[in-house]
DNA sequence: CTGTTAGCGCGTTCAC
DNA sequence: GTGAACGCGCTAACAG
């Protein structure tokens, strides 16, 4: 678009600001790159030089030599990038902003798409690849024909010899149980969501786990359908029709929990003083939006994406891992489950 | 993390392919590019050495010859992706997948780490750069110092020398009433978002427009407020309040759309019997999770991702092109204005 | 201190 | 039908 794009379409190379510092390639290469060996003025010239053509460094033949590029692949099979995002942010912030870029591309969940895009990436010689699924479960691994190194997040690889990143959606389920007790709820229900989802089946089972390890009960068995609104607001009527004296409700997800919310509203509870809600996933626009706004707990996908930038390179570095790494999730308190929180 | 990666850490190059068949680096290039003038034997040695050392060619070394990288920079400043997914895919859409790669970095809304991604982008020989604002008000230029095409999407350049693409927000309004009033409604309001923003201000141009087109008067003045829930929850009762015999209302976003069907249930109105409720921006979420869902008019990101792949392009063959180009949005009928639609 | 030379991986002429 | 030579932009050894 500019006027000399045209005329130099691919910008100064370090050829012409040698040139134009009188200087030899190389030692304008030292020079820019603050190695030793070059007179003070030498390498003032040479950078008034750089500036002066707005020189900028062709990465991919400095990398060219180095075999690294700087770059690693993002293949998500998560369309409305509800991970994606979070996790590319992670991964971005490893190193510094800038030092690493990332391809990010989308397979749709569909195999083939896969395979295409990784072909892709491999050519433009990422150094890693980043696949980041759309649910917990297990996925078929890449395999190991690979030559850079693959980490899974989100959806763990079938091959125990790949490296998985997974947010500990067991803990998840406890911190919510245990978030409910502190603020003295005692009798608890939990509506589940689609229970193909591994994610469910985790959240689950750690909500069992703490209510038994404070010896309670859950006040009724757990429903599981789908991850909707809809399911949520079905699944709460049905469940305060039997269960009235419910004061503690975790919900699958933060959609679901939205349909709590709206269900219990109509049903004329008061939350949190009469029922307090916890959801999960921290959807931002879901959880902020509502009245209250939702207590939930965030899988962490910054800190997932930033681990599996590093395990990347440390991979890289020739550190071998493998097997499923779990991360930690977080409870973000808001009022729903905290009056004015 | 595969074996070979180790001993081969950047996987195998064309030497490597041509020593295993037993000829020169060129024949074995010939042959895998489907050239003339090799023995059809020599080629099937050449193609099964290839499959045997899964062999990938690197696009980067074959694009330093035309200059071209088949890359392209996306640098958003839409935190959430919101914008950012769709017009990545449309982008990445345009050219069939794996043709054309995208580095995406979000700069966060600040100049400093803008420049800054622009700048690895660059290094990194993108053929061009996408730059994806979070609201349509006008953005300061990149500049004209840029080697390669800049397409600005959603956030124009303030120079009309840059070319931008953006979703037709005036259009839109029109379309939301044209629906209302093609459903029998003529008692319209509109509940418009963040008056700063120069998208509520379009859509509310096009919602006027349309109803003088019509002859009709908006049944209230339009209240501005921010894109909440909260807002249009609150909106909506003030509205309800002055104006009781509303039949149509238009929401400045899907968020102060569902915080307006929240509103409406609580007074008692059937949506969309009594109330007819359109929102923009048609963020599946949000849309379809409603009781009723919601009736929203799309911004069609997908469509401008690909226009400005496009145009990135076509600025790379020479056609100059600049000044602000708008892409016609799409309405979206759900239950919100048509009973189980 | 500075310039020269040799690749990095690949496509592309060219001569053979 | 084939192979050597050149170049893309840069860095890293060496020479000077």
């Amino acid at each position: 678009m500019a006027q000399d794009a045209m005329a130099r379409p691919r910008g100064a190379t370090l050829r012409d600001v040698a040139t134009v510092a009188g200087v030899s390639v190389s030692t304008a290469s030292k020079a820019l790159n603050g190695r030793a060996h070059v007179h003070p003025d030498t390498r003032r010239r040479v950078m008034d030089a750089a500036e002066r053509l707005s020189f900028t460094p062709n990465v991919l033949a400095q990398n060219l030599t180095s075999g690294q590029s700087g770059t690693v692949g993002l293949i998500t099979n998560d369309l409305e990038g509800r991970f994606s995002i979070p996790i590319l942010m992670g991964a971005e912030n490893a190193f510094g902003a800038g030092k690493m870029s990332v391809f990010l591309c989308d397979a749709r969940g569909d195999a083939i798409r896969e395979r295409y895009h990784l072909q892709a990436l491999l050519s433009r010689r990422v150094d890693g690849i980043i696949v980041v699924g759309s649910r917990t479960d297990v996925r078929p691994s890449l395999g190991h024909e690979i030559p850079v190194p693959v980490v899974y997040v989100y959806a763990p690889s079938d091959d125990p010899e790949d490296l998985s990143l997974l947010p500990d959606n067991v803990g998840a389920g406890q911190q919510a149980v245990d978030h409910l007790l502190s603020i003295g709820r005692r009798t608890i229900a939990h509506i589940a969501g689609d229970p193909t989802y591994a994610a469910a089946q985790d959240r689950v089972r750690g909500i069992q786990h703490a209510m038994a390890a404070a010896q309670l009960p859950l006040v009724a068995p757990t429903p599981f359908g789908n991850w909707s609104e809809a399911w949520g607001r079905a699944a709460t009527r049905q469940l305060l029709a039997t269960h009235p004296e419910v004061d503690g409700l975790i919900c699958g997800s933060d959609q679901i929990a939205r349909g709590a919310l709206d269900a219990l509203r109509d049903l004329g509870r008061d939350v949190p003083r009469d029922v307090a809600v916890v959801g999960f996933d921290n959807w931002e626009i879901l959880a902020t939006g509502s009245a209250p706004p939702l207590t939930s707990v965030d899988m962490n996908f910054e800190a997932l994406g930033r681990m599996a930038a590093e395990r990347v390179f440390a991979a890289l570095d020739g550190e071998r891992q493998a097997g499923i790494v779990t991360q930690p999730c977080r409870l973000v308190v808001r009022g729903s489950t905290i009056d004015g929180a």
